[in-house]
Formats: C-alpha cells, sequence, structure tokens
DNA sequence: CTTGATAGGTAGAATAACTACATATTACGT
DNA sequence: ACGTAATATGTAGTTATTCTACCTATCAAG
C-alpha cells in the first residue's frame, strides 16, 4: 500500500471487511499489511484496504475473540504483529458466508432484469 | 410492514439500498411504502426496509436529482407520496449497479476456497 | 539523502442504516 | 362499538463502519 498512490479508489461492500480479514487469516496467521495486500491483490486492485479501516478492524475481531495476536517479525526482517484466526472466528466466518450468500441472492433478485 | 410483529430481520449489504430503490422505479413511479413492501416481497423477505431507512433515502435520491416526488393516491384510497426516477437516476442506476457488480466479483475472488 | 515501500497506529469526519417514536387513516375481527 | 393490524409518511437520536489525514519508525534503492 504506498502511502502516496494508492493502487485504485474503491468503495468496499460495507460490512465485508472482516468477512475478507477472517477469510485471509484461515490461509495463515499473518500481519496486518500483508493481510490488506493480499486481499488488494487477489481482488486484482479492486479492492483496497485503508490503514484507517484495517486497523480498526483488527482491534475489532480480537476484542470479539475472533482473532489472537502477537509480535513476531516479517519475511523482510521487521517487527509487525500477527494475527491468528481463532475456533470462534472460524464460525464466525461461517456464519458471515452464509449471510452474505443469502443477501446475495435477494439483493440479484430484486435487481433481475426481464 | 408491521409495526409490532416485523416480518423478518433485516439484512441489508450497506449501500446497496439506492440501487434497490432506483431498481425498483424503473418499473413505474411508486410511492414509499410500496417500494419496501416490493423489495421485500422479491427477495423473499430477506431484505427489509425500515421506515428510519426508506423515508432518508427517498430524501436522498431527490436531493441529488435522481428521482422527483409528488403527492397522490395510492390503490387503496389514501395520500401516498409517488417517487418518479429521473434520466439522471437511470445513469446513475448503471454506475451503481456496474460498480456491484465490480466489487461482487473481486469479493468473490479473496473468498474462493480451492 | 531523499523518496518509496514496509509496518503499525490514532483522530476526527462523513455517512448510512438502525431503533424508537409520532401521526393519521382505513380495514377487520369480535 | 372497540381494539388491533395494516397502510402511509415522517423525525430524532444513536450506533457502527469506513474514510481521510495524519504520525512514527525502519530499510532499500537511487
Amino acid at each position: 500500500m504506498a502511502p502516496s498512490s494508492g493502487p485504485s479508489k474503491s468503495e468496499l461492500l460495507k460490512g465485508t471487511l472482516d468477512m475478507l480479514i477472517l477469510q485471509t487469516l484461515t490461509l495463515q496467521p499473518q500481519h496486518g499489511y500483508a493481510i490488506a495486500q493480499h486481499i488488494e491483490k487477489l481482488s486484482d486492485d479492486v479492492l483496497s484496504i485503508e490503514q484507517g479501516s484495517l486497523y480498526p478492524a483488527l482491534e475489532r475481531l480480537q476484542k470479539k475473540g475472533w482473532a489472537t495476536s502477537k509480535w513476531g517479525e516479517s519475511p523482510t526482517g521487521r517487527k509487525a504483529r500477527y494475527y491468528t484466526i481463532t475456533a470462534s472466528g472460524r464460525k464466525q466466518l461461517g456464519k458471515e458466508i452464509s449471510s452474505f450468500d443469502r443477501v446475495l441472492v435477494a439483493i440479484q433478485a430484486v435487481m433481475k432484469r426481464a
């Protein structure tokens, strides 16, 4: 996430950030910056997670017991806080996915063109 | 929308309400209450538009020039404010749909399970 | 030695949607 | 006749999420 030249501006569908982060954490424990990069890359730079959204979200996930964290070292040798998804977090992720799917089907039903 | 016995708990992907309303208005000019009912019905009661979301949203659409309104009479003979989508509103709807599709593809790319 | 990338964070603003309330009319059951 | 539910429109105040804009610090490359 370049500070001066963000990739592409995108209004993230609100309410999906937690789901995206939790999903990313199922792959492996990762630090915040890497999580954001992963989401941006997989989404082909459509989604961009700003720091002001990312770190509060990670705080939130921990407060709810869906993730834990501890300091570690990044592959480039810098200190970084590594986040791990909890069992409760996996359960929550499942809930969010099915809720998302359900709502998506509903929206598509309304938007369906003849 | 029964005041004492709401149908189902409301779930709405934030940021999609304007799109859903505009889409509904492409069918025909309608009053607010009917718009909400239409969306709820087509979504099989998954989406429910609360009054506190509906009327501010309709205000918003008018302020942006995406809809106009005038008082009329509902099929049941009550006074009701009828909303009509404008040309600018149709253009906006198109934008919102392609943005939604784009973001949806992006989210699904991130959520894709191996 | 300055810029850009990596890494983590906070403060404050903007916005949207929600709950809860308030009003008024009409329909329906008992 | 009376009370409840449905139709119809709205407002007030709260909550939650995301954003912009900052701030710090280290490291690599030019």
